[in-house]
DNA sequence: CCTTCTGTAACTTATTTTGATACAAATACA
DNA sequence: TGTATTTGTATCAAAATAAGTTACAGAAGG
């Protein structure tokens, strides 16, 4: 189980919620349809609540809804605002300082990896929530 | 050490190599840069071989060097070559299929997943090994 | 032959994600 | 005010995977 999955559940969990505007959605109704655990649910709610795209509500008929529009919400704030690492991991243990190429290859790879990161969110920007949220409504990919 | 490194010491690998052009270079040397074990190196230089970036010979005097010159080798192909995950994975359990949303979500972001993996390796094409050798050389980013 | 290397299998360790249980605090409502 | 409901969060267990390590067969040079 450790492939990271956050980005999809929550995009998954806000086209939910981007179907009930306004009426809160217990996070026990979400993991139901995300087939996991509420606590799952309720950990990923806590960071999209962080990065302003939810609100949530404790107690009796408590429950999260979005904070925003749909058509107000990108995926790439979707991305940033979930813990789904880096396109690739840089070296785990540092590289060789004695080797010419081992000195510098972290500073190369580092800049590329903004860089890659960059092309991502910008190709995910173009598409808001209420697209994703039509899309899937339509069974149209 | 469950972030995958693969690409960054494929990378690596590949500009030492594209430094001793033609000389068989041992994965204990490669190894002792990268700052892992030989048998990690091994197994990289396995999926580069696979992959046509480079030859490898047993033996005494054995080692591996590249199988092409540094300009025809593009960081995308590196990439593809190397384990190194998607961007962001699917759901681990399936969606619940009695939920509208659940029932779809899984081919919309699949194809989100692969226009997005698109983007990187159009991004990562743009360089070559020659060009990362050089930055890499030149201490310059 | 003997030495040097790679290729690979097998096993261990470290790290991370996810799942599960439990409970305090907040809120609605009777 | 009291009760039921729901989130937030802590804590622990389970599962998956990457990386580290040891070991050894087999290839190649001399």
């Amino acid at each position: 189980m450790a492939a990271n999955s956050q980005f999809s559940m929550a995009v998954h969990v806000l086209a939910m919620l981007a179907g009930s505007r306004d009426e809160n959605t217990k996070s026990d109704y979400l993991a139901c349809s995300v087939n996991t655990n509420a606590v799952v649910i309720r950990r990923l709610l806590g960071q999209l609540n962080q990065a302003s795209l939810v609100i949530s509500q404790t107690g009796a008929n408590g429950g999260s809804r979005l904070a925003r529009c749909p058509n107000d919400i990108n995926l790439a704030e979707i991305y940033k605002a979930v813990n789904c690492g880096e396109v690739f991991a840089l070296h785990a243990k540092a590289p060789s300082k004695d080797c010419p190429i081992g000195k510098n290859i972290e500073a190369v790879l580092g800049c590329l990896q903004r860089e890659i990161d960059k092309g991502i969110e910008e190709k995910l920007s173009r598409y808001t929530l209420q697209n994703v949220f039509e899309m899937v409504e339509q069974g149209k990919v």
